[in-house]
Formats: C-alpha cells, structure tokens, sequence
DNA sequence: AAACCCATGTAAACGGTTACATGATTAT
DNA sequence: ATAATCATGTAACCGTTTACATGGGTTT
C-alpha cells in the first residue's frame, strides 16, 4: 500500500473508473493535498490488478477508443478499510519554498522580503476565492466529508493570507546583521541551539 | 539547484558547519516545512563541492572525530542570492494523510471519524504548544525571520484545531449514502464532476 | 557496562515527475 | 485547419528515505 493506491482505492471506492477518469478525480478532488501524477496512476493500476486489489474491465466504445473501467475488489475494499480505520492520521509532508525564503531574510533588501510576503497573500486571497466557489458548488449532503477537506484548506489559506500581512506590518526596519560577512555570527550560532533538536513530526 | 541545496547553502550562509552539524540545523531550523535527512546532506556537500558553491576545510580535533567545516563560496553565495531574490514564492508541496482519510469518510462509521478528528486535534494543539515555547525562545532581533516561520507554523497549528473542533461538531449524524455498494453512485459522480479541472496549484 | 554522541559516509530502494509516443474523434 | 479531448501507456530521471557501516569518545 503506497500513498499512491490509497487515494486510488479511496476514489474507486467511490465510482469505479478508468486510468483517465481516475487521474482528473484525482487531481479535482483530492490534487491539493494529496496529489497524484497521470503515469502513477497508469503504472498502480497496473501493479493493483495482479494483487488482487482492483479489477478492470474492458468496455468498447465507438466513438472514443475503448477503455479499462477499475473497480475494487473485495480484497481491495478490506486493504482500503484498514487503512482508513486506524486511528494514526499519518505524518503530515510540508515544502514551503516561500517559508524558507523569509527564514533567509536577513540576506535579503527587507523591501523584497515585503514584496514576497505581498505575493504571498495575493495567492493565498486568490486561492481562498477558488475555495470559497468551490464550497458552494459542494452544497449537497453526499458531499459533506470533500466540503470538510475544501473548508480545511480555505481555513489554510485565509489564515497563510493574514499571516503575510501581519508578518509584513512586522518587518524589521533595516538589514539585521546575522549575515557573517558583517560579523558577529555568535548570536547566529545560539539560534540553533536555542532551537531544540527532535522538532520532527508533523503540524497538523 | 535542488531543493535540498537551497536549504543547505542558505543554513551555511548564516554560520559554516560540518556536514553533521548541518544535518541538525536543517532538522532544528527548516525541517518542519523543508525536511532534508542526514544522508542528503552529505550527498548534496560532495556535489555542491566540485561545482565550486561550497568549501570545506578539515578541522582536526582531538577528543572528537576529525571533521570538514563548509562555508559558501563567492559564487555559491551569488548562487542563492539569485534564487531568494526572484519574487516567486514556489509553489507548495502538502501531503495530509488525514484529510483523504476525512475525504473518504462515507466508508467509515461517523463515531471513528470523530475519533481521528479528535486525534487531529490533539496533536495540533500539542504542536501549538511546543512552537509557543519556541517563540519565547527567539525573542530575540536576529531571530525576527525565524521567529516568522514559527509563527506561520504556530497558526497553521492553531487553525487545524479549530477546523478540527468545528468539523466534529457538523459531522452527517449516520452514514451517507455515496458508497457504490448501497446504489445511487449517480451523485457521487456529479461530485467530480462539479469540481473544476485545472485545480493545481500552491495553497499558499 | 551500556547507551548515546560525534562524525562521515555508502547502497539500495522508493515514490514521484516529466517528457515522450500514439491515434482517433470532436469542438472551435 | 487547428486545437483540444479521450485513452493508454513507456522511459528516464530526480529527489528522498531507510538501512547499513564504522569507530573513538563521553555520559549515565
């Protein structure tokens, strides 16, 4: 069970379907938090079929090319179950390219840092807008746990935007002199080991 | 560039370090939204090396193992001022187990999804409170970009728990009937269907 | 005496992305 | 005419994780 065939079991489990539906389900559905590449898709169907965990079957189309309809098997419905019934909610896998960037500021002009914290916010606004209509399409009770995950991520998204402006309003005045170019890297240094080792693990 | 080298040269351009020491900082400062494990370390240290962005010098010691103390060249410096300068904020890569475990919920008894909300919830609280500690610890000036990143971290947390909280509170009383296995898989279908493609895309 | 810390790596596997390839049909 | 859609895959590469390996010194 790779993260992969569980978002694959969980949409089958939902309406079986061919590689290509399954791949824009997945990218719709569950893209933003759990994301799924087309010839990952293609590639577990494939190693899923002989496990005995999906099984497709061909149906002829006449004006599209044929395809391969996967559903769960009962062994498939048992490996999916288990998974969603343990009570662990897994460890959570963050990159913020842009949180790395403002950990650097002090190499920065803080007026760039402003303008990236700026851009920051605009996407995020941007997002919450998409997540917001996104809602209200959801407006249906069978769709009640995907409207939770859409609120989950509109939630994300408002709080990345007010952090960027609070965080811009906070902005130290001028360079701060970490850099050791311009010495005095001793302080630097105790920032690390202020900070306390076993930070892993997830924020949610 | 890989991600893992921004992270690297961007650590030693605040102190140089053993690779063993980097490994550290990366786990104490970034790993939280930027993991870099200790092999990858070494790895990037022997290619980033040779390309002439990095440089280390050995350090004899007695009472402890010899060691290789790196610190950026000119042009590794060149190298990460061009990346932090350009004012696109990357696009942010999320993988929350839990939300596709949410997501999936119909097949699961309502009481056990409260259960894993809970569980969400607890967990982010008890991240809340471990990054509170580590805000009190970099009060600090030279710590005000760190401090940020905490911060954004802190109300990530912050805002998991009390989507979490809310979430179990408007939780669908009994099973929805979405499930294939119990017939009209019509509306789970229009459930896709309304999300719109092209949803890729940073939250952030 | 046992466990952990310092210090450096290697090897193998894994999960995932990107680009490539093909070909008919339908919409603009 | 051109582009997009439906449909399925392959190949190569990339970044990352996990486990293994070694060995002296320090702490409990």
């Amino acid at each position: 069970m790779t993260p992969a065939s569980q978002a694959i079991l969980g949409l089958l489990s939902i309406v079986p379907m061919s590689g290509y539906d399954l791949a824009q389900a997945a990218d719709a559905a569950v893209g933003r938090f759990w994301p799924v590449s087309k010839s990952q898709v293609y590639a577990e169907l494939s190693r899923l079929e002989p496990l005995g965990l999906v099984q497709g079957t061909e149906i002829a189309q006449e004006r599209r090319p044929d395809k391969r309809v996967f559903r769960l098997t009962e062994r498939g419905e048992a490996a999916l179950d288990s998974w969603l019934e343990s009570d662990d909610p897994g460890a959570p896998r963050f990159r913020l390219p842009f949180l790395l960037k403002i950990f650097l500021g002090h190499r920065t002009a803080p007026g760039r840092i402003a303008a990236q914290l700026q851009e920051v916010r605009a996407r995020a606004l941007a997002q919450a807008q998409e997540l917001e209509a996104l809602l209200a399409v959801l407006d249906h009770p069978d769709a009640a746990y995907a409207r939770l995950t859409v609120l989950f991520l509109l939630r994300m998204a408002e709080t990345t935007a007010a952090w960027a402006q609070d965080a811009r309003a906070s902005l130290p005045p001028g360079r701060i002199s970490i850099d050791p170019r311009r010495g005095s890297s001793t302080v630097a240094a105790a920032m690390f080991q202020a900070v306390p080792p076993r930070w892993r693990g997830g924020v949610a």
